[in-house]
DNA sequence: CCAAAAGTGTTTCACTTACACCCATGA
DNA sequence: TCATGGGTGTAAGTGAAACACTTTTGG
């Protein structure tokens, strides 16, 4: 099945990349770090870096987050490998991407912490990409997509209370359509998902919305 | 984002796995391989193995599928990567999981051609597997299934020409749930995906079944 | 003529979609 | 009082699920 490991050939570099999204302003983004080296020294790319021997693939993702733009998603997940030998110029990197939900409220205002340029964009406005990061966007949102009928990823993207209008204008966000709003809140209260408030947002010069919050107990039993 | 590539520290290996789906004597059933070496000698294994530098992920795993078991698959798909620093006892090696789906009918009969013993299982009935290999066709399992809904997987397990009961047998294998004569034969006709073709089985001691093949065009269709 | 599997329609139910108006509030 | 967004119900349509008998064939 396979040599001895310590007679085996020169394997493929492997490295992890996520792609972090948040809500902003309305807006579904994505986290970007500008490149300080060759190659693509200067563009955009997905957070990520290599992975250390013995270190989880999780952790990775987790320790090189935190160090390149101080965040700290509540959860992760698989999106795919990357394999092709020439995705990246210097020699083979296999790159395994994750998708990552963040609650920007939760983290330093915008940009990042520690060591290197990072910015969200707007996932409809993307700046070029540097290896085959674009790629990797488009099958994390697609992933991202075929979640949001199965799971309530509202739960990791908006803060504890929220309007029905924004949990709708996420879900539109991401799917690319205009919902109905009479269909979506039914659809939504049905689900049992939600929590009904006794609050209400500040006051604008309008009728003010009612809070809702996600009800953990329904949601975490939703996992099995 | 990543210390230069000459200077970086150790990584962990990097192999695939294949889990090799196919459907023999009305069952579905996987590819196993009957492992030489420690760890786990003498106890059954996906097959799979290391990756070399330059290779890409695709090519690496017909390579294995190939000189392990003489078996060639029509389609691959990415299922997940597996990356827990403990999945292997020796050293850290991270493993990217394909499934494979084969038609047994174009193989040599049963067992590898090539160096190993391998050999095809039931799903049902699996032996202890070696590794995280279980794990590995839990989710390979979860993702044929839900594949069943959207792609005809039929065309790449089943014979060219075929009865609507075998496809129907295999659907309820896939799923693991029985499925009603009149819907199955309504859903999947007017799918459009199907050819019927002006051949019958041969002749049993009851009426013989008509076949049918699947509509090449109409099926490459869909993966737009 | 009997055993064995092939073949065939209709009804019911749940879910999704489309659609328009009144209400509360602050400026 | 007006502009702005919040909040509400019903009807039609579409797709899934349940359900039983007749037909063909070889032995």
């Amino acid at each position: 099945m396979a040599p001895p490991l310590d007679q085996r050939l020169p394997s493929p570099a492997l490295t992890v990349d996520a792609v972090v999204f948040g809500v902003d302003d309305g807006e579904l983004k994505i986290l970007l770090i500008q490149r300080g080296m060759v190659p693509f020294a200067g563009s955009w790319a997905l957070p990520g870096g290599f992975v250390k021997l013995g270190e989880d693939l999780e952790k990775a993702v987790r320790r090189e987050l935190e160090s390149e733009a101080g965040v700290r998603p509540s959860r992760l997940e698989q999106v795919a490998a990357y394999g092709r030998p020439d995705r990246d110029p210097r020699q083979h990197v296999v790159s395994i991407a994750f998708a990552a939900l963040v609650r920007l409220d939760q983290h330093s205002p915008h940009a990042g912490t520690n060591t290197r340029l990072a910015a969200w964009f707007a996932v409809d406005r993307l700046p070029e990409l540097a290896f085959d990061h674009a790629l990797i966007v488009r099958d994390a949102l697609a992933r991202l997509r075929s979640e949001l009928s199965h799971t309530p990823v509202g739960i990791d993207l908006l803060p504890p209370k929220f309007p029905l209008r924004d949990l709708q204008h996420l879900h539109e966000q991401i799917s690319g359509r205009s919902l109905d709003k009479r269909n979506f809140r039914r659809s939504v209260l049905d689900s049992g998902l939600l929590q009904e408030l006794d609050e209400r947002e500040p006051a604008a010069r309008h009728r003010s919305a009612r809070l809702y919050s996600f009800n953990q107990d329904a949601c975490s039993a939703l996992e099995t």
